[in-house]
DNA sequence: GCTAGCATGTAAACGGTTACATGATTAG
DNA sequence: CTAATCATGTAACCGTTTACATGCTAGC
């Protein structure tokens, strides 16, 4: 998911190192911080694949910095990564939300509707819960013997709820949009 | 997790790989597919270090495996782990649902409590929401221009909501029980 | 005898964590 | 001039993904 945020962040507008770093902050360092010796190697290697541009900045500011920018491949290959997610990207609700930052920047209300449904349809998939082995026999975990394993599923429930409603109604919107 | 997660399932009962494969299947397949590939190699690793043991199994069933037990050190590095949960076991929804689910093995109310006290914390903390940059200025997500970012706040909000509430009840119950 | 499924593993490529290293400006 | 902060990087270690490899047994 780090080279699609760094992309998604220079679609915006371009940027530093550093800026690039608390945007990420912003976006996901309350679950996850970002660690420099994760996005400096990330930015090389989207340097070296030719997503994005760095840019020597002349002396103002502080220290010698760059300006990251994204390519016209870089923003072909953004598009792919938002039209095409992957099934992780689905079903992991972080990298879910990730790609929820930047689906904005598809532009298409028709391939934004069909990511959203994409994630409707996971989370009205009937295994998507958690299971339990009793004696051999797989358990749902509602029924599960624990204090904490009933609590997971009634969390699981009260989040897959509300954001079944919220995907329902963005995606009418964005089909009464197309 | 996964050391976590094999550590937790063997407390339970003794099992095969394939069976601890099944058991993480059911657990967090949905989200996250186990490959053998991350399994064996975690088994070995936790079998170098004394937590495990892997028993021959004679000529019953099918083919040449092995049974799993979890050795005294292993159990108190489960223990450990479920006490004293890493920074990033409360913040990442998904590592924080994992050690929800071997939680019961702790076997102290207090303890239990402590736990779910630490996540109640992260949850009340005012900084755990999504931000983003719009010239130069922090927006909150739910203040957002976009559908999409105003769509993961909502849905955040919803499911941190669900989340507390549950919390409270549960910790309010283990403090009776101790 | 062959195929399907059970059961366990290995290896290369890749990426993240942690800790360390460095240079440059600004505030006191 | 010294400490703090800005800004960028590198290296060792570790774990995961993906793909491949293998051996055993049961049913047709």
């Amino acid at each position: 998911m780090l080279p699609l945020t760094i992309l998604g962040f220079l679609a915006e507008e371009p940027l530093h190192g550093y800026q690039l770093k608390d945007r990420i902050t912003g976006l996901t360092g309350h679950v996850k911080p970002v660690s420099d010796g994760a996005l400096y190697p990330a930015i090389t290697r989207l340097e070296d694949k030719g997503l994005i541009a760095r840019h020597p900045e002349p002396g103002t500011g502080a220290a010698p910095r760059h300006v990251l920018t994204l390519t016209p491949a870089g923003r072909e290959e953004l598009t792919r990564r938002l039209r095409e997610p992957a099934h992780t990207d689905i079903t992991d609700r972080n990298r879910y939300f990730t790609l929820l930052a930047f689906l904005h920047l598809l532009e298409d209300p028709e391939a934004q509707a069909a990511v959203l449904r994409r994630r409707l349809d996971f989370l009205n998939a009937p295994n998507a819960g958690f299971f339990f082995d009793e004696d051999g026999k797989s358990v749902k975990s509602e029924d599960a013997p624990t204090l904490f394993r009933r609590g997971m599923t009634q969390i699981a429930r009260a989040t897959s709820k509300a954001e079944r409603e919220w995907l329902t109604a963005a995606i009418a919107e964005l089909e009464a949009a197309a």
